[in-house]
This record gives C-alpha cells, sequence and structure tokens, in this order.
DNA sequence: CTAGCCTTGACG
DNA sequence: CGTCAAGGCTAG
C-alpha cells in the first residue's frame, strides 16, 4: 500500500482513494489500480455489475465490483500509453516523461496554489491539459475507438476500449506511425486545442480552456480556473 | 484475482 | 547514474 516511488506523492488515487505510487496510464494511481488496469486490458477481461453500475469505488469496496471499478479508470482518465505513444516516435511511451513527469507535477502543485482546488479537479486539469497538446493531424489518426469514446458513464468493456481495425494487438505492441509524420515536436502552429472540437468525455470539461504547451500560449479560456504556465514547454 | 514488489527500458 | 512508468512475478 505504501510502495511509493516519490514522497512527494501524497496523494489520494483517484479511482479508489488509495495512495498513489506515481503517474500510471496517463495519471496518478495508486499501485493496485494500476495492476488492475493492466490486468483488465492486457487480458481482455469481461466484467458485469450485479447492481446498478453505480457501485461505489473505494479503497475497501474496490474489490467488489470490477465492473465499476474499470468503469471508474476509463472515467477519470486512465489509458493507454499508446494513444499518447503515437505523438513521437514509435516504441515504449515517450509522451509519459514529458508530460507526465515532473512537468505535471508541478503544474498540479501550481494549479493547487492559484486556485486551491483539489485532486479530482487536477486530474480533469491533467487529462485536459493532455487532450489540447495533440496536434490535430496527429490525432486524426488515433484509432476511432479510442477517438470516438462514448459520452461519459456510458459502459465500455476492454475489448471496445482497446480493439483495433485489424483485431486487438498484443499490449506490447508498438503502433507504427501511420502518417509518416516526423518523429519530432509539432510546431505551435499545427496544435490545435482539441476539445474545442472534440470535447473530453472523460472529464467532464467542455469549456474552451485550451493551453498549448507547445508554446506556452494560453488559449481563452471560458472557466474560472486559473491555470498558471508554469512548467509549460515550448519545443519549436 | 488482487496487490505489492521487482525488473526492464527510456530518457535527461 | 537517477528517475520514471510499464510490465512481470508471485504470495496470499
Amino acid at each position: 500500500m505504501d510502495y511509493n516511488y516519490d514522497e512527494d506523492l501524497d496523494e489520494l488515487c483517484p479511482v479508489c482513494g488509495d495512495k498513489v505510487s506515481g503517474y500510471h496510464y496517463g495519471l496518478l494511481t495508486c499501485e493496485s489500480c494500476k495492476g488492475f488496469f493492466k490486468r483488465t486490458v492486457q487480458n481482455n477481461k469481461r466484467y458485469t455489475c450485479t447492481e446498478n453500475q453505480t457501485c461505489k469505488i473505494d479503497q475497501t469496496q474496490r474489490k467488489r465490483c470490477p465492473y465499476c471499478r474499470f468503469q471508474k479508470c476509463l472515467n477519470v482518465g486512465m489509458r493507454l500509453s499508446q494513444l499518447f505513444a503515437l505523438t513521437y516516435e514509435e516504441g515504449r511511451n515517450k509522451f509519459g516523461p514529458i508530460i507526465s513527469g515532473s512537468c505535471l507535477k508541478q503544474q498540479k502543485k501550481a494549479l493547487i496554489r492559484a486556485n486551491g482546488i483539489k485532486m479530482e479537479i487536477c486530474s480533469s486539469i491533467v487529462q485536459l491539459l493532455r487532450l489540447t497538446t495533440l496536434s490535430l493531424p496527429i490525432y486524426h489518426n488515433i484509432h476511432p475507438t479510442v477517438k470516438n469514446l462514448p459520452p461519459n458513464p456510458a459502459p465500455m468493456t476492454p475489448i471496445e476500449y482497446y480493439r483495433g481495425p485489424y483485431g486487438p494487438p498484443p499490449m506490447t505492441m508498438t503502433m507504427p506511425n501511420p502518417t509518416g509524420l516526423p518523429a519530432t515536436p509539432i510546431p505551435h502552429s499545427q496544435a490545435v486545442p482539441l476539445n474545442r472540437e472534440y470535447p473530453d468525455h472523460y472529464t467532464n470539461i467542455h469549456d474552451s480552456t485550451a493551453v498549448c504547451i507547445m508554446c506556452t500560449r494560453t488559449y481563452v479560456s471560458s472557466s474560472s480556473l486559473d491555470i498558471p504556465e508554469v512548467s509549460l514547454k515550448c519545443y519549436s
């Protein structure tokens, strides 16, 4: 439970409320939810909920309904790195250390300082920031199944979540870059705040707030949240 | 099956 | 070399 890679990670898992052990599949989660998400996707697990698919998931009850747990994993924003790896060269997720590392931690701390907001909202913003940094040409090459994620909280099975046009690839499969785009950062002129066209169904944030981490430009926001520009990275 | 610990590989 | 995240391993 207290296996911690980083003493700084004193926050709670957005899925079950356990102590986070680091960034896993796109956001700060605990070790158990990381493993659960891994097993679920890896083995194409199919769960069913014996209740109303609204089971409460917390540290003590997370074992009771894997269905609702997995839904919550998706709802809070857990994603395969594959989606992000598409934006860089193929192979291991190289996006993670850039977006998920100290950069985001710093961002989150700044958010908390600036706005006094808590973990749940932070996760949403973190997720929002991710989505807003994908360039449109690359976004179009993300598999439609992932792109057309159903509205929250529509249920989704692991296989639906993960299925590709040629059948489910193995977990460790690296996706070739279908665009032929160079494995280089995207110039900010091409970086489009995607949530304007494609609202993030999993964060419930549908305003037009968008921050381009490629150029530190903060787009007009209809949100009252003040997103600081700390740690925004410019690659151009 | 769950969850904690370990190993591996990428990156700065 | 240190850090980080993904995946492997295994005790319970």
